[in-house]
RNA sequence: GGUCGGUUUGCCGAGUGGCUAGGCGCUGGUCUGCAAAACCAGUUACAGCGGUUCGAAUCCGCUACCGACCUCCA
């Protein structure tokens, strides 16, 4: 299968052409979030680019397996494998299960994605409930010599590690740098050296969330899950694994060292990294307090809001910027999106009005192209999205009977706008934002007063007419002296 | 401090050597009983300095500024 598939690889920093290890499979692999908080604007980023990813490996006809991890226990709050876990740490403040905890974000975030048009992954596994395999890695990289016990913890020997490979060379890192710039930590570590970090920890009382092992009562290291689940799922070396930019370094730099130590291969061949959101050209996170969530997008209530935004409008502006790139937050860009975006659902409205002519002249064939080579050049959407818009440019001149176009081009018009607009981008048609039933319920209303203020002047043809036809469409009208009432019926 | 990336027209944002990206805004126009909407057209910028080249936003060097990572973060 021959398609052409540029893709950027974080690894060698340069496009490459995709090409998975058995295809047609492909396996690809996104770091999901550490459920202990609403999704924000960054997490959404995350999930449409690889969900982008996902309809167009599908779209070139590979059958994709992809997975998406839940962070459910194993990450820290702070300063290297000393902190407290964020989920248990949430669990702890509000007085519930941990599992309540990652039960009620979890849900949140599926409905933020389902919100805004991501596709369910195929596979979406949870750190928790594969503690044994996280068990069984953390024993086949003692095996190998790359992992030591200390009262009861297990941690990754990264000098060991970097006699044989290369620590730090998907962030560009050296173990030499990496030792100069480590901060003293104050408290007494048990690791041998700062870089080292943990694969499975004992557990103090403090942690609500802890398993039984050989090494002691605690639970995994963040990074191992990751490495456990894509080889359960995906088998030991894997088509894409993909995050956020942030994650880069330590995470991702990690996994290759876990996954190379305990499997002796190669973890990935091709690394995908979205950029990140920024407010006021810092980054939007967790950490810095600065972040909007989804559901505060939707609704608009968030102070530095200035209305709120359709979930399809969030979309259409992530995807209005490449996904390496970062791309900068505010209200008027959004509500440029938001005008864009209406526009463009308004043309493909009218293309389906369109009638061909034996003489058109249009060249549809030509857009098309235009869409697959943005497409496969590393997802460029913003490049397919402008293409598009020539395309609308052809559509209100058709509607305007400037030009015209043969019955080909108009089908073949047709299948573009569905194909990139609806399956690629996945921004499905605008709805009123208005539930249908409300304006419903307004408009009989109105036509009976219509009805009634012609019964008021005695005009009995118009009345009866609208009595009538509301019948035939199962509206029941009840007469009352003083007025009128209806149901449905 | 180390590593990496960025600086594009009023705003957002593509673009890796010659050919107007695009969206929003703005200006003009078409349509229209009025208004709105819609549509069309115009709006030619690439941080600064130097270099390479017939030709640079695009390649090289220096300077300035901004950011990410180096501790949790999509």
């Amino acid at each position: 299968m021959k398609n052409n598939l540029q893709i950027y690889n974080t690894l060698s920093r340069k496009k490459e052409t995709f090409e998975p290890s058995n295809p047609p499979f492909v396996g690809l692999y996104a770091c999901g979030p550490t459920v202990y908080g609403d999704a924000h604007l960054g997490h959404a980023r995350q999930a449409i680019t690889f969900d982008l990813l996902y309809r167009v490996l599908s779209h070139l006809g590979y059958k994709v397996r992809y997975v998406r991890n839940i962070t459910d226990v194993g990450h820290l709050e702070n300063d290297a494998d000393e902190g407290e876990d964020k989920i248990g740490k949430k669990a702890r403040l509000e007085q519930l299960e941990p599992m309540e905890v990652v039960q009620r974000f979890m849900n949140a975030y599926h409905k933020n994605m389902r919100e805004l048009g991501v596709l369910s992954p195929s596979i979406e596994p949870r750190a928790s409930g594969h503690i044994i395999e996280q068990q069984e890695l953390v024993t086949k990289i003692i095996d190998a010599g790359y992992g030591y016990e200390v009262n009861g913890s297990v941690y990754f020997d990264v000098a060991k590690y970097s006699e044989k490979h290369a620590y730090g060379k998907l962030s560009g890192r050296k173990t030499d740098d990496l030792l100069a710039n480590t901060r003293n930590l104050k408290t007494q570590s048990e690791k041998k050296s700062p870089l080292d970090f943990a694969l499975w920890k004992k557990a103090g009382p403090e942690h609500i969330m802890q398993w039984p092992s050989e090494w002691s009562k605690g639970f995994p290291g963040w990074h191992l899950e990751c490495s456990a689940m894509s080889a359960k799922y995906l088998g030991e070396t894997i088509d894409i694994h993909g995050g956020g930019m942030d994650l880069l370094f330590p995470h991702h730099e990690c996994e290759i060292a876990q996954n190379v130590a305990g499997y002796g291969k190669e973890k990935v061949r091709y690394w995908m990294h979205n950029n990140m959101i920024t407010i006021n050209g810092q980054k939007m996170g967790r950490s810095l307090g600065n972040f909007i969530t989804l559901d505060q997008l939707f609704t608009g209530d968030h102070q530095l809001l200035k209305k709120s935004f359709d979930p399809m409008t969030i979309r259409f502006f992530i995807l209005q910027a490449h996904y390496r790139s970062t791309l900068d937050f505010s209200n008027d860009a959004i509500a440029a999106s938001e005008k864009g975006l209406h526009r463009l659902h308004n043309a493909i409205r009218i293309l389906n009005k369109i009638e061909a002519d034996k003489n058109g002249v249009v060249n549809a064939a030509e857009l098309q192209e235009k869409c697959e080579a943005a497409m496969k050049d590393d997802l460029n959407t913003p490049l397919m999205i402008s293409t598009l818009y020539d395309g609308v440019r052809m559509i209100n001149s058709l509607h305007e009977k400037r030009i015209k176009t043969d019955v080909e081009n108009l089908d073949l018009l047709k299948k573009i706008y569905t194909t990139y607009v609806y399956d690629i981008l996945g921004l499905t048609p605008e709805s009123s934002g208005r539930s249908d039933s409300a304006i419903t319920e307004q408009l009989i209303g109105y036509v009976l007063r219509l009805r009634q203020a012609a019964k008021e002047r005695k005009d009995y043809e118009t009345s009866d007419q609208i009595r009538d036809t509301l019948q035939k469409m199962g509206v029941v009208i009840k007469d009352r002296k003083d007025g009128f009432d209806w149901e449905i019926g």
